[in-house]
DNA sequence: AGCTTAAGATACAGATGGTAGCCTAAGATC
DNA sequence: GATCTTAGGCTACCATCTGTATCTTAAGCT
């Protein structure tokens, strides 16, 4: 809401007090779920007063929506080796960890319910959405670029080829994602590209 | 929440009364989302009183679980032909068609919203999202049982393969879904599965 | 026609969101 | 260190909303 940056300087005390309540709401959303990030209930968990939270952000809403860029997570850096498919088994083993962490489930249901409302959401969510693709993303581009991958290669389509498998199975049916399902779909993505199959599969 | 079978007849002004309620409940979660599935809304909406709301319904919980199974609409009965991968185009066009419907992305994020403190929610997004995976699922053990797939196949690994990157096109980042996702990924799924590529892709 | 039951209406208690105004202390300025 | 400005703490208040209790009335069964 309000932005540091562009003002003179703040009252330390202010940025503080600021600071002590976004900890609680994210800690609340994440913990809770998005409809406990209240006013309120962050008063009685920090001790600011519930008057002081509305005179940083103005409603609901808008803390949220802080709260959610705030636990957007810094992306961990893309380790690119020259082994593709080893790289990208390991980019899915990734986001499967990431889903199944803590913050996913509340954060992207907040997401998606707040984003059929207000525009705001919806950019978040793809700030959100991108940064956990970052990592498939990276490896893909540099394949291409060291010309393993044909440069006419559709990256983001790529990309849901890749992981749009292991959201079928963890946000949408809510079960295990398996090492099968990593490795058979690294697999089923590079076969065509490969010049002649090393092996038969054994399906 | 109650169930008619298991009572003797029920008070056909009853049934009326709830039917009524339960209208204006889906049309509410549809059109402005599970938050205003509420018994206040609800009552200003059809004239029924509020009370009486609260005698079918104890809370916005329970009564918003039976709008959500409400909404799951009855699938479409599936046709299979013996053209495997126009099916699968078919099912999968069908699939974008349902997503990009109106009740579809409401009710996605209550389901997820709610999932994540009652089960019984759980349990309804897993019917709904098996309903919509149906006509793929029909289509896939239609073409195993006649041998043109293997009859190892894992079927629901399959409809991730398949689903799946629809599903991340349309939920995740809320970008549209094209005809060349889906056929390259009815292409992609099935191109393994064949004694010899029949034509060269241009990938 | 009479009886049972559930809907309608009103009133109430409790929780919550958001605002206003005053007091006080943190911290900036001199 | 004294003073001043600003923002947090506190209290009070209003409006909205959920859920309950109670009474009246009418639908529909016998």
């Amino acid at each position: 809401m309000v932005n540091p940056k562009t003002q003179q300087r703040e009252n330390p005390r202010s940025t503080r007090v600021r600071q002590v309540i976004l900890d609680a709401a994210v800690n609340l959303l994440v913990e809770r779920g998005a409809s406990e990030v209240t006013a309120m209930r962050i008063a009685q968990e920090t001790g600011v007063a519930r008057t002081t939270i509305y005179r940083h952000w103005p409603d609901q809403s808008s803390l949220l929506l802080d709260t959610v860029d705030t636990v957007v997570s810094p992306h961990a850096p893309t380790t690119v080796t020259d082994d593709l498919e080893a790289d990208l088994v390991m980019a899915l083993s990734n986001l499967r960890a990431r889903l199944a962490k803590r913050p996913f489930r509340q954060l992207f249901a907040a997401l998606l319910t707040y984003a059929n409302q207000d525009q705001a959401f919806v950019a978040a969510q793809q700030r959100f959405v991108n940064g956990v693709l970052q990592q498939i993303h990276d490896i893909l581009t540099a394949a291409v670029d060291r010309g393993e991958l044909s440069s006419s290669l559709d990256v983001d389509e790529a990309c849901a080829t890749l992981a749009g498998p292991l959201f079928h199975q963890h946000v949408m049916l809510r079960e295990r994602i398996t090492d099968d399902l990593i490795t058979s779909t690294v697999e089923r993505f590079l076969a065509p590209r490969r010049p002649l199959s090393p092996e038969t599969t054994t399906s």
